[in-house]
DNA sequence: CTCATTACTTACATTTTTTATAGTACCTAA
DNA sequence: TTAGGTACTATAAAAAATGTAAGTAATGAG
């Protein structure tokens, strides 16, 4: 996740693709396996690092710590930290993280609709 | 693509989250790198294949057919065979496809706020 | 017969993403 | 002194996605 190629074919297509089309740069941003349901938990308000974690059961803590950190590269999360201890970390949307409740409320929608249709 | 592991971890923490979430459900749908934008172009109504293949310049061929192969397996796409030489084929969005127009619109727009706000 | 056209397919290589496993620092409470 | 909780890191490996390069079928034009 951190070490993406900046010689390779595959970014500069990215790199061009989301120059052109901010659709497709929208999509390198949520795009991650499980980016969409980690701000759909926090829609709801913010969350700790282990709260997060039961949330999602399947999910490594490496996982969560990538995600989390190239969320809160994007500004799409808030990451507090509360000197305590045991540690006490918070994950809240930003502003234009919370922008993203109308999608994910109609990706919802489109994804029941699309499983209705498709029988899954 | 077309190699997925039925029995990998990463399968059945994907099949356990579009079960329970639409919006990850949805998101490994139109997920691909070149998916949104070709939908986008599809938005437009419908398209040969060589002629997609000018509107994504980088794109390659083989890449441009597992996408169609897939969106079409998804039923986003319909694909049209005419029985010519040299062949002819033609995609057009079918009726769900087209439903991801909102969708599409809402993300270019949030990727436009999102560009400015981050200065990209 | 040879060539051009179109929409692919195939085999393989590379890059990126995801998972697995085992640590770490810090303080507190027993 | 030891154990326990929290939010991580480091390293390796597996899996998935993407890219490269070459080839194919059919047929009509020349």
């Amino acid at each position: 996740m951190s070490e993406i190629k900046q010689t390779s074919t595959n970014f500069s297509n990215k790199s061009a693709l989301s120059d052109e089309c901010p659709e497709a740069y929208a999509s390198t941003i949520i795009g991650g396996q499980w980016t969409l349901v980690i701000c759909s938990w926090l829609l709801g308000g913010k969350l700790r690092f282990g709260e997060l974690k039961k949330k999602l059961p399947n999910i490594t803590e490496r996982m969560l710590t990538l995600q989390l950190r190239k969320l809160e590269e994007n500004m799409i999360v808030r990451r507090t930290v509360y000197a305590e201890v045991p540690p006490r970390v918070e994950y809240e949307l930003t502003q234009i993280g919370y922008d993203l409740k109308p999608i994910i409320k109609e990706l919802e929608n489109w994804g029941d609709r699309h499983k209705k249709l498709t029988g899954q």
